[in-house]
DNA sequence: ACTCTGACCAGCC
DNA sequence: GGGCTGGCCAGAG
């Protein structure tokens, strides 16, 4: 196999591992996938992946912020859709640390249906 | 083969 | 918080 299918794979794989109201940064998506360092891979991937399924708006930059331009397409959308899985984005960021406190509410609210 | 350009990141100042 | 630098690697021209 080439290199390059399997680390879409390893990555696709560590993509779907993400569950509502989890967001993660592009590096850490890297390493969940074997592959450390390898963030603009996975930006790669997210930008031109044949898979759909994906929660490609799980996927923040490091500092929480949304990758997109503000304003842009991307950014509202994927604004929208953190918004639709209770995550708090203040000013186009998320508080990546203030995440595994909000597992509680996540736990005790009534979410969206999920996978 | 070479240069540019990224939905990036960590280290420094 | 912000700006620069070097590193990363896969497409596009």
């Amino acid at each position: 196999m080439t290199n390059r299918s399997a680390n879409e794979i390893a990555i696709v794989a560590a993509l779907r591992q993400l569950r509502r109201g989890e967001v993660v940064a592009y590096g850490e998506v890297a390493r969940r996938a074997g592959l450390p360092g390898r963030a603009r891979l996975v930006a790669r991937v997210l930008a031109h992946s044949p898979v759909a399924d994906l929660p490609w708006h799980r996927v923040l930059r490091a500092d929480g912020r949304i990758a997109f331009a503000p304003g842009s397409e991307g950014y509202i959308e994927q604004l929208r859709r953190l918004q639709t899985e209770n995550v708090t984005v203040v000013d186009g960021r998320v508080r990546m640390a203030s995440v595994a406190g909000k597992l509680d509410a996540l736990l005790w609210a009534s979410p969206p249906a999920d996978e």
